[in-house]
DNA sequence: CATTACATGTAAAAGGTTACATGATTCG
DNA sequence: CGAATCATGTAACCTTTTACATGTAATG
């Protein structure tokens, strides 16, 4: 299983970085697609370096929330390999969106049409994200990920402005009609 | 938020229900894009019991094992709307396959194809899903769900079976050139 | 000098999964 | 009569979010 503390080991092997820029990065590269707040963050880094798969540059820290760099150790880049081979070509999605637009025949127009456009503006958002690569050339993994976020983006874009409101539109006239 | 109570009243809007049928008719409307476990399931419709948005059917229930049918209340149905109508248009997808990929550069061809395979497999799956609407006719709601799945299964199989597989053979390529 | 970004952590609570325990009904 | 499906529930565990507490460094 890929939890949050595969991916830190997996950002780490692109490069040393704090907990901070490691939320970063990986939302940079990810977009959407993963997640990762502070309070699951660092206990998982703390977990990592007490099993030996990351190390601390700072051997002196005075203070608890002094800045602290991490590196992947062998045994953490061995772990991710591991992980990584036994991972599932799987995908889970929640979307509040769709729960709601299931219900749609309960909702009034302006709550739909808010509904839609707020979930393309946040569509507009991530593929703009995945169009503007920045930073150093991509590894062919990220390429793929930018890539397959962009098409999915664009294909639910096109979906809501064309078919979807079509959709909507004709609960509007069903409820007119009656 | 749209949460497991949340989605149990919008199943028992459409018809009174067991939990066993509650989770059966959430997978075949949402197939991927919704999940429910009976551990999450039942200490959940206990809840809404409690707060009188659902009632229960049955009266004489001898052993706790015994069937339950649930049909949602008045007030069950105000709370739907009012959650409902404060839903945000939010999309949230954890995707292991992603994750798999994105460090594709540290796996073999075979876990590489491996993963694809399993993707597109779920995805065939997904598509045929959605596509044999069973059953009564939908509402429109649920038509807008069932479009929306083909599309997006649909872009991800196409992009998968062209351009994602291109760059899991770029990547082998350059591998054999070093 | 104020604001934004950088930076680390803890504690409580929510939310969910997995595994387990139990049994009835239906269909070939 | 055996297997699949229907059916309900608990308990232990895991992960994650949210809210809080505490600053520093860069930038306009």
């Amino acid at each position: 299983m890929i939890d949050i503390r595969c991916l830190c080991l997996g950002v780490l092997s692109l490069g040393d970085a704090t907990g901070y820029e490691i939320r970063k990065r990986l939302k940079d590269s990810f977009g959407p697609y993963q997640g990762m707040s502070y309070g699951a963050l660092y206990p998982a880094l703390a977990k990592l370096l007490a099993a030996g798969e990351v190390e601390s540059l700072d051997g002196d820290r005075v203070s608890a929330l002094d800045k602290r760099t991490y590196r992947l150790t062998e045994k953490g880049r061995e772990s991710l390999h591991s992980s990584l081979i036994r991972a599932k070509g799987q995908e889970q999605t929640r979307s509040e969106f769709l729960a709601a637009m299931f219900f749609a025949d309960m909702l009034d127009r302006d709550t739909l049409d808010r509904l839609v456009d707020e979930r393309l503006a946040e569509l507009r958002g991530v593929l703009a994200h995945f169009q503007t690569y920045r930073g150093s050339p991509p590894t062919e993994g990220q390429r793929f990920v930018g890539r397959f976020g962009q098409v999915m983006a664009r294909a639910a874009i096109d979906f809501l402005q064309g078919e979807g409101r079509a959709i909507v539109n004709a609960i509007e006239r069903d409820r007119k009609a009656r």
